[in-house]
DNA sequence: AACTATTTATAAGA
DNA sequence: TTCTTATAAATAGTT
Protein backbone atom coordinates (compact mmCIF):
# COMPACT_ATOMS: atom_id res chain seq x y z
CA UNK A 1 0.00 0.00 0.00
CA UNK A 2 1.79 2.76 -1.02
CA UNK A 3 2.51 3.76 -4.88
CA UNK A 4 -1.51 3.37 -4.49
CA UNK A 5 -3.57 1.90 -2.13
CA UNK A 6 -4.90 -2.16 -3.00
CA UNK A 7 -7.32 -4.13 -3.24
CA UNK A 8 -7.17 -7.28 -0.26
CA UNK A 9 -8.33 -10.32 -3.25
CA UNK A 10 -6.01 -12.53 -5.05
CA UNK A 11 -3.31 -11.26 -6.99
CA UNK A 12 -3.95 -12.16 -10.61
CA UNK A 13 -0.97 -11.65 -12.25
CA UNK A 14 1.34 -14.58 -10.98
CA UNK A 15 4.73 -12.68 -10.73
CA UNK A 16 3.17 -9.87 -9.14
CA UNK A 17 1.73 -12.53 -6.59
CA UNK A 18 4.99 -14.30 -5.88
CA UNK A 19 6.63 -10.68 -5.77
CA UNK A 20 4.44 -9.53 -2.77
CA UNK A 21 3.94 -13.07 -1.53
CA UNK A 22 7.96 -12.89 -0.62
CA UNK A 23 7.75 -9.28 0.77
CA UNK A 24 4.72 -9.73 2.81
CA UNK A 25 6.14 -12.97 4.11
CA UNK A 26 9.49 -11.36 5.21
CA UNK A 27 7.07 -8.81 6.94
CA UNK A 28 4.59 -11.04 8.46
CA UNK A 29 7.27 -13.11 10.22
CA UNK A 30 9.29 -10.03 11.78
CA UNK A 31 6.18 -8.73 13.25
CA UNK A 32 5.60 -12.10 15.34
CA UNK A 33 9.40 -12.32 16.09
CA UNK A 34 8.88 -8.75 17.44
CA UNK A 35 5.64 -9.49 19.47
CA UNK A 36 6.82 -12.69 20.82
CA UNK A 37 9.84 -10.73 22.15
CA UNK A 38 8.29 -7.56 23.08
CA UNK A 39 5.48 -9.18 25.04
CA UNK A 40 6.69 -12.25 26.06
CA UNK A 41 3.98 -14.33 24.02
CA UNK A 42 4.42 -17.96 22.84
CA UNK A 43 4.29 -17.93 18.33
CA UNK A 44 3.78 -20.40 16.00
CA UNK A 45 3.37 -19.58 12.71
CA UNK A 46 3.41 -21.43 9.04
CA UNK A 47 2.88 -20.74 6.06
CA UNK A 48 2.63 -22.49 2.97
CA UNK A 49 2.78 -20.57 -0.40
CA UNK A 50 0.35 -21.74 -3.08
CA UNK A 51 3.50 -23.80 -4.99
CA UNK A 52 3.25 -25.62 -1.42
CA UNK A 53 6.68 -23.65 -0.20
CA UNK A 54 6.62 -24.32 3.75
CA UNK A 55 8.16 -21.48 5.94
CA UNK A 56 7.75 -21.37 9.30
CA UNK A 57 7.99 -19.30 12.15
CA UNK A 58 8.44 -20.43 16.20
CA UNK A 59 9.03 -18.65 18.90
CA UNK A 60 12.47 -19.12 21.08
CA UNK A 61 10.65 -22.01 23.78
CA UNK A 62 9.44 -24.03 21.22
CA UNK A 63 12.87 -23.78 18.89
CA UNK A 64 14.75 -24.95 22.57
CA UNK A 65 12.28 -28.47 22.25
CA UNK A 66 14.23 -28.35 18.70
CA UNK A 67 17.46 -28.28 19.56
CA UNK A 68 16.64 -30.77 22.19
CA UNK A 69 16.26 -33.35 19.99
CA UNK A 70 19.44 -32.95 18.32
CA UNK A 71 18.65 -35.41 16.03
CA UNK A 72 15.45 -34.23 14.73
CA UNK A 73 17.17 -30.59 14.22
CA UNK A 74 19.74 -32.26 11.86
CA UNK A 75 17.48 -33.27 9.77
CA UNK A 76 15.32 -29.63 10.32
CA UNK A 77 17.10 -27.83 7.89
CA UNK A 78 17.45 -30.66 5.07
CA UNK A 79 13.50 -30.86 5.76
CA UNK A 80 12.86 -27.19 5.39
CA UNK A 81 14.27 -27.33 1.75
CA UNK A 82 11.94 -27.46 -0.48
CA UNK A 83 11.65 -31.27 -2.01
CA UNK A 84 14.19 -31.55 -5.22
CA UNK A 85 10.97 -31.81 -6.95
CA UNK A 86 9.85 -28.56 -6.17
CA UNK A 87 12.92 -26.75 -6.78
CA UNK A 88 13.24 -28.49 -10.36
CA UNK A 89 9.12 -27.58 -10.74
CA UNK A 90 10.02 -24.32 -13.82
CA UNK A 91 11.92 -26.70 -15.81
CA UNK A 92 9.92 -29.75 -15.81
CA UNK A 93 6.52 -30.77 -17.96
CA UNK A 94 3.14 -29.30 -17.77
CA UNK A 95 1.77 -33.17 -16.92
CA UNK A 96 4.10 -33.43 -13.87
CA UNK A 97 3.63 -29.97 -12.92
CA UNK A 98 0.15 -30.45 -12.68
CA UNK A 99 1.12 -33.49 -10.81
CA UNK A 100 2.86 -32.15 -8.21
CA UNK A 101 0.18 -29.25 -7.79
CA UNK A 102 -2.26 -31.94 -6.96
CA UNK A 103 0.03 -33.59 -4.72
CA UNK A 104 0.32 -30.21 -2.90
CA UNK A 105 -3.26 -29.27 -2.84
CA UNK A 106 -3.80 -32.74 -1.40
CA UNK A 107 -0.95 -32.40 1.44
CA UNK A 108 -1.96 -28.74 2.18
CA UNK A 109 -5.85 -30.29 2.98
CA UNK A 110 -3.76 -32.71 5.11
CA UNK A 111 -2.12 -30.17 6.83
CA UNK A 112 -5.46 -28.44 7.67
CA UNK A 113 -6.85 -31.42 8.72
CA UNK A 114 -3.83 -32.31 11.11
CA UNK A 115 -3.75 -28.54 12.16
CA UNK A 116 -7.25 -28.43 13.41
CA UNK A 117 -6.54 -31.50 15.03
CA UNK A 118 -3.61 -30.42 17.44
CA UNK A 119 -5.59 -27.18 17.66
CA UNK A 120 -8.06 -29.34 19.20
CA UNK A 121 -6.02 -31.71 21.41
CA UNK A 122 -4.44 -28.44 22.58
CA UNK A 123 -7.36 -27.03 23.58
CA UNK A 124 -8.20 -30.00 25.25
CA UNK A 125 -5.00 -29.85 27.11
CA UNK A 126 -5.52 -26.27 28.03
CA UNK A 127 -9.39 -27.17 29.75
CA UNK A 128 -7.59 -30.05 31.57
CA UNK A 129 -4.50 -28.56 32.99
CA UNK A 130 -6.73 -25.68 33.87
CA UNK A 131 -9.30 -27.96 35.46
CA UNK A 132 -12.76 -26.70 33.31
CA UNK A 133 -15.34 -29.59 32.80
CA UNK A 134 -15.18 -29.07 29.01
CA UNK A 135 -13.71 -32.41 27.76
CA UNK A 136 -16.00 -33.59 25.14
CA UNK A 137 -13.61 -32.89 22.21
CA UNK A 138 -11.98 -35.60 21.14
CA UNK A 139 -8.73 -36.31 19.06
CA UNK A 140 -9.82 -38.59 16.46
CA UNK A 141 -6.27 -40.22 15.82
CA UNK A 142 -6.29 -40.76 19.30
CA UNK A 143 -8.96 -42.04 19.73
CA UNK A 144 -8.64 -44.92 16.90
CA UNK A 145 -5.27 -45.94 18.61
CA UNK A 146 -6.81 -46.47 21.59
CA UNK A 147 -9.83 -48.06 20.46
CA UNK A 148 -7.48 -51.19 18.82
CA UNK A 149 -5.83 -50.93 21.73
CA UNK A 150 -9.12 -51.83 23.62
CA UNK A 151 -9.77 -54.28 21.29
CA UNK A 152 -7.20 -55.77 21.54
CA UNK A 153 -7.25 -55.88 25.29
CA UNK A 154 -10.21 -57.64 25.11
CA UNK A 155 -9.24 -60.34 22.68
CA UNK A 156 -6.68 -61.00 25.39
CA UNK A 157 -8.65 -61.36 27.83
CA UNK A 158 -11.54 -63.88 26.24
CA UNK A 159 -8.30 -65.55 25.42
CA UNK A 160 -6.83 -65.61 28.56
CA UNK A 161 -10.42 -66.66 30.04
CA UNK A 162 -10.84 -69.70 27.16
CA UNK A 163 -6.94 -70.85 28.94
CA UNK A 164 -8.83 -71.23 31.79
CA UNK A 165 -11.69 -73.25 30.60
CA UNK A 166 -9.44 -75.30 28.63
CA UNK A 167 -7.33 -75.64 31.95
CA UNK A 168 -10.32 -76.67 34.02
CA UNK A 169 -11.91 -79.20 31.77
CA UNK A 170 -8.25 -80.63 31.24
CA UNK A 171 -7.84 -80.47 35.30
CA UNK A 172 -11.69 -82.20 35.49
CA UNK A 173 -10.41 -84.72 32.29
CA UNK A 174 -7.82 -85.95 34.24
CA UNK A 175 -9.40 -86.28 37.69
CA UNK A 176 -11.80 -88.34 35.48
CA UNK A 177 -9.13 -90.29 34.66
CA UNK A 178 -7.56 -91.08 37.39
CA UNK A 179 -10.64 -92.06 39.43
CA UNK A 180 -11.71 -94.24 36.69
CA UNK A 181 -8.28 -96.16 36.29
CA UNK A 182 -7.76 -95.93 40.36
CA UNK A 183 -10.86 -95.51 41.99
CA UNK A 184 -9.76 -92.50 44.32
CA UNK A 185 -7.80 -89.30 45.45
CA UNK A 186 -10.37 -86.44 44.08
CA UNK A 187 -8.27 -83.60 45.83
CA UNK A 188 -4.92 -84.83 44.25
CA UNK A 189 -2.22 -81.81 42.75
CA UNK A 190 -1.81 -81.47 39.29
CA UNK A 191 1.29 -82.60 36.70
CA UNK A 192 3.77 -81.38 34.84
CA UNK A 193 2.08 -79.62 32.03
CA UNK A 194 0.35 -76.71 34.53
CA UNK A 195 3.22 -76.03 36.46
CA UNK A 196 4.67 -75.15 33.22
CA UNK A 197 1.33 -72.93 32.82
CA UNK A 198 0.76 -70.33 35.59
CA UNK A 199 -2.99 -70.67 36.73
CA UNK A 200 -5.08 -68.01 36.23
CA UNK A 201 -6.98 -65.42 38.61
CA UNK A 202 -9.99 -63.61 37.65
CA UNK A 203 -8.56 -60.07 37.18
CA UNK A 204 -7.18 -60.64 33.25
CA UNK A 205 -6.16 -56.83 32.84
CA UNK A 206 -3.81 -57.69 35.86
CA UNK A 207 -2.34 -60.63 33.60
CA UNK A 208 -2.24 -58.43 31.00
CA UNK A 209 0.07 -56.30 33.13
CA UNK A 210 2.45 -58.87 33.61
CA UNK A 211 2.80 -60.32 29.87
CA UNK A 212 3.05 -56.68 29.12
CA UNK A 213 5.97 -56.15 31.90
CA UNK A 214 7.97 -59.40 30.48
CA UNK A 215 7.92 -57.38 27.03
CA UNK A 216 7.88 -53.74 27.75
CA UNK A 217 9.39 -52.53 24.49
CA UNK A 218 6.99 -54.56 22.29
CA UNK A 219 8.47 -55.86 19.37
CA UNK B 1 6.42 3.11 15.75
CA UNK B 2 5.36 6.08 15.92
CA UNK B 3 5.53 8.82 18.56
CA UNK B 4 9.38 7.11 19.53
CA UNK B 5 11.38 4.19 18.01
CA UNK B 6 11.40 1.34 20.06
CA UNK B 7 13.54 -1.85 21.13
CA UNK B 8 12.61 -5.03 20.63
CA UNK B 9 12.59 -6.55 23.55
CA UNK B 10 10.50 -7.72 26.29
CA UNK B 11 8.03 -4.59 27.76
CA UNK B 12 8.98 -4.23 31.27
CA UNK B 13 5.84 -2.37 32.44
CA UNK B 14 2.54 -4.80 33.06
CA UNK B 15 0.29 -2.47 31.02
CA UNK B 16 1.88 -0.84 28.97
CA UNK B 17 3.03 -4.55 27.63
CA UNK B 18 -0.82 -5.75 27.46
CA UNK B 19 -1.64 -2.95 25.42
CA UNK B 20 1.25 -3.39 23.28
CA UNK B 21 -0.17 -7.20 22.85
CA UNK B 22 -3.70 -6.19 21.85
CA UNK B 23 -2.26 -4.03 19.42
CA UNK B 24 0.27 -5.39 17.31
CA UNK B 25 -1.82 -9.09 17.58
CA UNK B 26 -4.35 -7.75 15.74
CA UNK B 27 -1.60 -6.60 13.61
CA UNK B 28 -0.16 -9.59 13.09
CA UNK B 29 -3.49 -11.64 12.39
CA UNK B 30 -4.75 -8.65 9.78
CA UNK B 31 -1.59 -8.75 7.75
CA UNK B 32 -1.63 -13.15 7.90
CA UNK B 33 -5.11 -12.78 6.51
CA UNK B 34 -3.68 -10.37 3.70
CA UNK B 35 -0.94 -12.57 2.50
CA UNK B 36 -3.26 -15.57 2.80
CA UNK B 37 -6.36 -13.75 0.40
CA UNK B 38 -3.00 -12.39 -1.62
CA UNK B 39 -1.08 -14.43 -2.59
CA UNK B 40 -3.49 -17.44 -2.25
CA UNK B 41 -1.37 -19.27 0.95
CA UNK B 42 -2.33 -21.53 3.75
CA UNK B 43 -1.81 -19.95 7.20
CA UNK B 44 -1.35 -21.29 10.58
CA UNK B 45 -0.80 -18.72 13.33
CA UNK B 46 -1.45 -19.38 17.05
CA UNK B 47 -0.46 -17.05 19.81
CA UNK B 48 -0.39 -17.57 23.34
CA UNK B 49 -0.21 -14.20 25.36
CA UNK B 50 2.31 -14.05 28.77
CA UNK B 51 -0.99 -15.00 30.56
CA UNK B 52 -1.77 -18.27 28.83
CA UNK B 53 -4.55 -16.83 26.50
CA UNK B 54 -5.12 -18.60 23.47
CA UNK B 55 -5.26 -16.66 19.82
CA UNK B 56 -5.29 -18.56 16.54
CA UNK B 57 -6.05 -17.37 13.04
CA UNK B 58 -5.87 -20.41 10.08
CA UNK B 59 -6.59 -19.83 6.40
CA UNK B 60 -9.95 -20.45 4.75
CA UNK B 61 -9.42 -24.60 3.48
CA UNK B 62 -8.71 -24.88 7.36
CA UNK B 63 -11.80 -23.55 8.71
CA UNK B 64 -13.70 -25.72 6.02
CA UNK B 65 -12.17 -28.56 8.30
CA UNK B 66 -13.73 -27.04 10.94
CA UNK B 67 -16.96 -26.69 10.16
CA UNK B 68 -17.16 -29.78 8.48
CA UNK B 69 -16.83 -31.58 12.14
CA UNK B 70 -20.18 -29.86 13.34
CA UNK B 71 -19.64 -31.05 16.51
CA UNK B 72 -16.43 -30.14 17.02
CA UNK B 73 -17.31 -25.98 16.26
CA UNK B 74 -19.95 -26.27 18.15
CA UNK B 75 -17.10 -26.82 20.78
CA UNK B 76 -15.15 -24.50 19.22
CA UNK B 77 -16.54 -21.41 20.57
CA UNK B 78 -16.84 -22.37 24.26
CA UNK B 79 -13.38 -23.32 24.34
CA UNK B 80 -11.93 -20.28 22.64
CA UNK B 81 -12.90 -18.57 25.53
CA UNK B 82 -10.74 -18.33 28.59
CA UNK B 83 -10.94 -20.64 30.94
CA UNK B 84 -13.36 -19.60 34.06
CA UNK B 85 -10.40 -19.84 35.92
CA UNK B 86 -8.41 -17.18 33.95
CA UNK B 87 -11.35 -14.61 34.03
CA UNK B 88 -11.16 -14.63 37.45
CA UNK B 89 -7.27 -14.24 37.71
CA UNK B 90 -7.52 -10.72 39.07
CA UNK B 91 -9.87 -11.66 41.54
CA UNK B 92 -8.47 -14.90 43.08
CA UNK B 93 -5.55 -15.36 46.04
CA UNK B 94 -1.74 -14.75 45.39
CA UNK B 95 -1.33 -18.67 46.08
CA UNK B 96 -3.92 -19.33 43.23
CA UNK B 97 -2.52 -16.87 40.99
CA UNK B 98 0.62 -18.50 40.87
CA UNK B 99 -0.33 -22.05 40.80
CA UNK B 100 -2.64 -21.07 37.51
CA UNK B 101 0.85 -19.17 36.45
CA UNK B 102 2.89 -22.44 37.12
CA UNK B 103 -0.33 -24.37 34.76
CA UNK B 104 -0.18 -22.21 32.13
CA UNK B 105 3.63 -22.47 31.62
CA UNK B 106 3.68 -26.34 32.22
CA UNK B 107 0.69 -26.56 29.22
CA UNK B 108 2.68 -23.63 27.06
CA UNK B 109 6.03 -26.10 27.29
CA UNK B 110 3.73 -29.21 26.24
CA UNK B 111 2.03 -27.21 23.39
CA UNK B 112 5.85 -26.20 22.44
CA UNK B 113 6.58 -30.09 21.95
CA UNK B 114 2.98 -30.70 20.17
CA UNK B 115 3.66 -27.87 18.08
CA UNK B 116 7.11 -29.13 17.29
CA UNK B 117 5.73 -32.86 16.68
CA UNK B 118 3.35 -31.64 14.36
CA UNK B 119 5.75 -29.77 12.27
CA UNK B 120 7.84 -32.96 11.86
CA UNK B 121 4.99 -35.01 10.81
CA UNK B 122 3.79 -32.06 8.45
CA UNK B 123 7.49 -32.21 7.14
CA UNK B 124 7.66 -36.05 7.14
CA UNK B 125 4.30 -36.01 5.68
CA UNK B 126 5.29 -33.39 2.70
CA UNK B 127 8.14 -35.46 1.89
CA UNK B 128 5.95 -38.54 1.23
CA UNK B 129 4.03 -37.42 -0.73
CA UNK B 130 6.42 -35.27 -2.95
CA UNK B 131 8.97 -38.48 -3.28
CA UNK B 132 11.61 -37.57 -1.75
CA UNK B 133 14.15 -40.54 0.78
CA UNK B 134 13.70 -38.32 3.80
CA UNK B 135 11.73 -40.87 6.33
CA UNK B 136 13.39 -40.51 9.45
CA UNK B 137 11.61 -38.76 11.44
CA UNK B 138 9.03 -40.44 13.29
CA UNK B 139 5.83 -39.21 15.21
CA UNK B 140 6.49 -40.44 19.13
CA UNK B 141 2.67 -40.30 20.16
CA UNK B 142 1.83 -42.47 16.94
CA UNK B 143 5.43 -44.61 17.68
CA UNK B 144 3.88 -45.09 21.22
CA UNK B 145 0.88 -46.08 20.25
CA UNK B 146 1.95 -48.66 17.82
CA UNK B 147 4.38 -50.17 19.84
CA UNK B 148 1.41 -50.84 22.44
CA UNK B 149 -0.54 -52.47 19.53
CA UNK B 150 2.51 -54.48 18.18
CA UNK B 151 2.96 -55.73 21.69
CA UNK B 152 -0.75 -56.72 22.32
CA UNK B 153 -0.74 -58.57 19.00
CA UNK B 154 2.24 -60.14 20.22
CA UNK B 155 1.03 -61.24 23.24
CA UNK B 156 -2.79 -62.49 21.61
CA UNK B 157 -0.78 -64.66 19.45
CA UNK B 158 1.13 -66.36 22.21
CA UNK B 159 -2.39 -66.99 23.85
CA UNK B 160 -3.35 -68.40 20.71
CA UNK B 161 -0.94 -70.73 20.63
CA UNK B 162 -1.23 -71.74 24.13
CA UNK B 163 -4.45 -72.33 23.86
CA UNK B 164 -3.84 -74.20 20.89
CA UNK B 165 -1.30 -76.49 22.49
CA UNK B 166 -3.71 -77.17 25.10
CA UNK B 167 -6.42 -78.40 22.81
CA UNK B 168 -3.87 -80.75 21.23
CA UNK B 169 -3.09 -82.13 25.18
CA UNK B 170 -6.66 -82.66 25.76
CA UNK B 171 -7.27 -84.27 22.41
CA UNK B 172 -4.03 -86.44 23.02
CA UNK B 173 -5.83 -87.37 26.28
CA UNK B 174 -9.04 -87.98 25.25
CA UNK B 175 -7.41 -90.42 22.75
CA UNK B 176 -5.14 -91.88 25.39
CA UNK B 177 -8.54 -91.78 27.98
CA UNK B 178 -10.36 -93.42 25.11
CA UNK B 179 -6.89 -96.12 24.26
CA UNK B 180 -7.35 -96.85 28.33
CA UNK B 181 -10.64 -97.10 28.73
CA UNK B 182 -11.92 -99.15 25.48
CA UNK B 183 -8.38 -100.08 23.44
CA UNK B 184 -9.32 -98.43 20.33
CA UNK B 185 -11.01 -95.98 17.48
CA UNK B 186 -7.37 -93.43 17.54
CA UNK B 187 -9.26 -91.48 14.75
CA UNK B 188 -12.35 -90.53 16.51
CA UNK B 189 -13.60 -87.34 16.04
CA UNK B 190 -13.94 -84.68 19.47
CA UNK B 191 -16.60 -84.21 20.58
CA UNK B 192 -19.28 -81.28 22.30
CA UNK B 193 -16.64 -79.03 24.17
CA UNK B 194 -14.12 -78.72 20.87
CA UNK B 195 -16.76 -77.76 18.71
CA UNK B 196 -17.87 -74.60 20.21
CA UNK B 197 -14.25 -73.12 20.41
CA UNK B 198 -13.30 -73.21 16.51
CA UNK B 199 -9.66 -75.14 16.03
CA UNK B 200 -7.03 -72.97 15.32
CA UNK B 201 -5.00 -72.78 12.02
CA UNK B 202 -1.42 -71.68 11.80
CA UNK B 203 -1.67 -68.04 11.02
CA UNK B 204 -2.68 -66.29 14.38
CA UNK B 205 -2.91 -63.56 12.76
CA UNK B 206 -5.31 -64.38 10.68
CA UNK B 207 -7.48 -65.61 13.29
CA UNK B 208 -7.10 -62.07 15.20
CA UNK B 209 -8.60 -60.57 12.21
CA UNK B 210 -11.38 -62.51 12.56
CA UNK B 211 -11.90 -61.62 16.22
CA UNK B 212 -11.29 -57.91 15.66
CA UNK B 213 -14.77 -58.63 12.84
CA UNK B 214 -16.72 -59.97 15.63
CA UNK B 215 -15.93 -56.59 17.32
CA UNK B 216 -15.39 -54.39 15.28
CA UNK B 217 -16.37 -51.28 17.68
CA UNK B 218 -14.06 -52.02 20.62
CA UNK B 219 -15.67 -51.86 23.65
C1' DA C 1 -10.86 3.54 23.71
C1' DA C 2 -9.21 7.61 20.79
C1' DC C 3 -5.81 10.50 18.89
C1' DT C 4 -1.69 11.63 16.14
C1' DA C 5 3.20 12.11 15.25
C1' DT C 6 6.26 9.09 13.50
C1' DT C 7 8.11 4.85 12.09
C1' DT C 8 7.41 0.80 9.22
C1' DA C 9 5.76 -1.72 5.52
C1' DT C 10 5.17 -2.02 0.91
C1' DA C 11 3.24 -1.25 -4.41
C1' DA C 12 4.96 0.15 -8.32
C1' DG C 13 8.72 1.11 -11.01
C1' DA C 14 13.66 0.64 -12.32
C1' DT D 1 15.88 -10.83 -7.69
C1' DT D 2 17.08 -6.48 -5.38
C1' DC D 3 16.78 -1.40 -4.83
C1' DT D 4 14.34 2.81 -4.70
C1' DT D 5 10.74 5.72 -3.30
C1' DA D 6 6.17 7.60 -2.81
C1' DT D 7 2.58 6.50 -0.08
C1' DA D 8 -0.42 3.59 2.92
C1' DA D 9 -0.59 1.31 7.25
C1' DA D 10 0.82 0.37 11.88
C1' DT D 11 1.67 1.86 16.17
C1' DA D 12 4.19 4.34 20.73
C1' DG D 13 3.21 7.63 23.57
C1' DT D 14 -0.24 10.47 25.19
C1' DT D 15 -5.11 11.86 26.76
Amino acid sequence: MTRRKIQIKKIDNTTARQVTFSKRRRGLFKKAQELSTLCDAEIALVVFSATGKLFEYTSSSVQQVIERHGLLSSNYDQLNQPSLELQLESSTSAALSKEIAESTHELRKLMGEELQELNMKELQELEKLLGSGLRRVRDAKGEFFLKEITSLKWKGSQMMQENKRLKQVMMANRQVQTLELEQGQSSEPIGDFIHSYPSQDHDSSDTSLKLGQAFPNGI
